[in-house]
DNA sequence: AATAAAGTTCGAAATATGTCGAACAACAAA
DNA sequence: TTTGTTGTTCGACATATTTCGAACTTTATT
């Protein structure tokens, strides 16, 4: 832990700020509750969701989810792919590693 | 991860919350760059700072490292003390901890 | 081709955040 | 008690964020 450049420094902010949201931590915590090592960059039902599911889980109209959706997206803590008319979305657990590693004592 | 209550969800994104500014974060991993296990609660000079050291290191006025530190504290992240004319700060290590199990697979 | 379903983009409004400098408070030293 | 050091509080300002609804796009179905 913080054996960091500044730019690894602004990288972590960015994520932080993804998180720091209520509405995108609980989407991004849905998304997460499937997630299991060994599925790294794989997609099937029980480890994505489609963006009207989530708006309703979450409560708010889907085009804030949509935006949600693209902001985790951008820090690299998701990933989506068009399915047909939806979009699935998983966490990349590469990403929830590498934040596991930056609190290890 | 992911098995949290409405005021978990909430605590942590205003934990992410406060790690969502660069110069909070440097501050924070500032104060972190020492920390190690078994010095939970201990107070000594390789393991704490005082903010006008904070306010050279991320070149900010004292008064708004100030105010980062009030959050960072309010939050959970860090503790201080008043040690003269001085304070002290430096991380809890359980709330660190508690950050590691949250991203933990 | 027309309709429906699922998401995205845009514009707007309210609220929150980050930062500074000036004035103030707490403590220490002369 | 006066002066210096360290940190806090306050007011202000610029910028960013969150959210919604309306209009639009993309894909599927009839």
């Amino acid at each position: 832990m913080s054996n960091n450049s500044k730019e690894q420094i602004d990288e972590f902010a960015e994520v932080f700020k993804a998180l720091s949201n209520p509405n995108r931590l609980k989407i991004f915590l849905s998304l997460a509750s499937c997630c299991k090592p060994g599925t790294v960059g794989m997609i099937d039902q029980d480890c994505s969701a489609y963006i009207g599911e989530l708006a309703d889980e979450v409560a708010v109209v889907k085009s804030t989810v949509s935006h949600h959706i693209k902001e985790l997206k951008r820090v690299g803590l998701i990933k989506t792919e068009r399915q047909g008319q939806k979009i699935a979305c998983w966490v990349d657990p590469e990403m929830v590693d590498s934040l596991h590693r930056f609190f290890k004592l």
